[in-house]
DNA sequence: CCCTTCGTGTCACACCCGTGATACTTTTTG
DNA sequence: CAAAAAGTATCACGGGTGTGACACGAAGGG
């Protein structure tokens, strides 16, 4: 047997090729047809590492996710220990960028995660992944603010996680024309406010 | 001709099967026959009051538009001025509120416009609306924080209006399965940190 | 050397879509 | 009363989709 290909990563240029599909074209520009052609394959090869259409975009957003969680779990929480000020904020807001469309390859994670989102409050099959993302972000953003002293690091991982996505949906689609400069801008000052004593929010000791 | 046909209501009453199926099976489930269906016509009504298939989802969109829009401008901006400390929280969330799903009916126009707001990105049609509403948003925003009294009211609308996204997505969206107790004390507690004298932003005074 | 297996490639089928064209029925207007 | 208009209803076409079923060539193992 033609044992030549590697089966590995074949399938990850296939999903690369479902990514820019995704970009250029949504979530239902998604087609095996042209995949096969974005990949430069012929169909019958894509469905030859890809039984359905489901098992490649499962492929898809799955690829994703393990993305995202890398890019969280790169920089160790230890290291955020006995931080205060505005070196806690420049900590916390380094290891936050990680998930913000910031630069291009960052900016096509954000748009292939924002389709497969909304697409599985419609499509169940992709719920396994998005809500176990969602999950893995609360819990890491709780365990920084932890790491910081921040009162209350669960209610404030909350609000942080919300500005996190709110800004990611508002920079990848245009309705806002939100540039990367104010993208970090508005994520920092959000972090300021929560690192910072507050009336109720008693912050680094 | 028979001019019994209420020809405005027929449209709305096709604009809310149209919703239906948004909320139902997202965008791509939108087609004419589904409508129609939806709606008790037949596929030649439908086309009779909506010549294409692209006009009926921007009259969709530009209903859900001037459905929040109307919410907003509900509220005076005048009411604010003045306001101090939990009033002005209170106030200020009464306003936000609108926008947020906390009920069936404001569910269903937030699942609408995420719909439109993600199609929008790959749809150029549907830019001009979407991107009415975010400026409007910023704008309206900006002045309730004027008539507050807040220092920086451009900035600070801009972190509310990422929370704001952020939220309703997330609550809209299964991956958080965030409920409307969880959104509306998130939000609370972000209005009370903006309206509250923080160091380096000095608020009602 | 054969032959099993992997990879590639090609058809055809059934389904759904938007759209153009065209009738037919009903009701209002001149 | 007749004619015109509005609303309802069908048909067929071309295009795109996922999928099942094949056939063909190449390469490694026995």
């Amino acid at each position: 047997m033609p044992a030549r290909i590697d089966l590995a990563q074949r399938r990850r240029d296939v999903v690369e090729a479902a990514f820019r599909l995704l970009v250029a074209e949504g979530f239902t520009g998604v087609s095996l047809r042209k995949v096969a052609v974005e990949s430069g394959l012929n169909i019958g090869s894509v469905r030859h590492y890809f039984s359905d259409h489901r098992s490649l975009l499962i492929a898809a957003v799955t690829e994703v996710g393990d993305r995202m969680g890398a890019r969280l779990t790169r920089h160790p929480t230890d290291a955020l220990a006995g931080l205060t000020g505005e070196a806690a904020v420049e900590a916390l807001q380094r290891r936050l960028e990680e998930l913000l469309p910031v630069d291009e390859e960052r900016r096509v994670e954000s748009i292939v995660l924002t389709e497969f989102i909304v697409a599985a409050r419609v499509h169940p099959a992709f719920r396994p992944v998005t809500e176990r993302m969602a999950a893995d972000l609360r819990l890491a953003v709780t365990d920084f603010l932890r790491a910081l002293r921040v009162r209350d690091p669960a209610e404030e991982a909350e609000r942080i996680v919300a500005v996190l996505g709110g800004l990611a949906l508002d920079s990848v689609t245009p309705h806002g024309s939100l540039g990367v400069a104010r993208v970090r801008a508005t994520l920092r000052a959000h972090l300021r406010s929560v690192l910072t004593d507050v009336a109720g929010h008693t912050a680094a000791r």
